[in-house]
DNA sequence: GCGACAG
DNA sequence: ATCTTGTCGC
């Protein structure tokens, strides 16, 4: 496995996958999201890919892959670890989604080329990363109201927004994936917010990938 | 050199 | 991320 992240962001910047769908271009009739678990001391990958109809936000489908884990965690080298198992997850999927909120960051990343970037790169379809805890970028002190939001800046230079999805929890990092910009992202981002710190495909996910018994009990819901 | 460091 | 115990607030 080549751990390239600078010529996977040069391949985004060169395809036309590059084109940056604006809001009024997005038209989902689903919108996904992306996780990953572990299992057996990690050496398995459990990655789950789930798809909401939008806008209502239910449940659709969700497929799981499970995969040998073929790399340890190394901060920034993230997306080698579980581009693998999402991508076997998407193959799987019948309501291919339009956009899709992934786990992690986006380009708010050392190399700018989060996870978000590198599985939209690789799947072809416009995701947005978000994070619960900062990987790089400057500090902020953010207002406690809910929907308080700032950029997130290295210097001069955006990399996402600094977002309070809820009162009284830690914000979320948002940053564009693949094929979208800083303020689409958010906005997507705001609109899937039902009273949750996360959005509710990354909730979904999150919660499949985990194992959790909520989640777990879909099982019967659908298919 | 030291600290920070998505999941 | 995972695991686990305890605590606080709505």
């Amino acid at each position: 496995m080549v751990l390239d992240t600078q010529s996977l962001r040069q391949q985004q910047t060169d395809q036309a996958s590059q084109i940056i769908l604006h809001d009024e271009m997005l038209h989902p009739k689903w919108v996904g999201g992306a996780d990953v678990g572990f299992e057996q001391q990690g050496t398995v990958t459990r990655a789950v890919i789930v798809v909401l109809s939008w806008p209502q936000l239910e449940l659709v489908e969700y497929q799981i892959a499970r995969v040998p884990t073929q790399l340890p965690y190394i901060p920034g080298l993230l997306s080698f670890r579980e581009v693998p198992g999402l991508m076997a997850a998407w193959g799987k999927i019948q309501h291919k989604p339009e956009l899709v909120l992934v786990d992690g960051q986006g380009i708010a990343h050392p190399r700018r080329f989060g996870v978000a970037c590198h599985f939209g790169l690789q799947a072809n379809v416009a995701t947005i990363g978000v994070a619960k805890s900062r990987l790089c970028g400057d500090d902020v002190v953010l207002g406690e109201e809910p929907e308080s939001c700032c950029p997130l800046m290295m210097g001069e230079n955006q990399l996402g927004w600094v977002l309070r999805s809820k009162k009284r929890c830690k914000p979320l990092y948002v940053s564009p994936g693949h094929k979208i910009g800083f303020s689409s992202s958010l906005t997507w981002v705001k609109q899937c917010l039902r009273g949750y710190k996360l959005p509710e495909p990354t909730r979904f996910a999150d919660g499949i990938a985990s194992n959790r018994t909520f989640f777990k009990r879909m099982n019967e819901k659908i298919s």
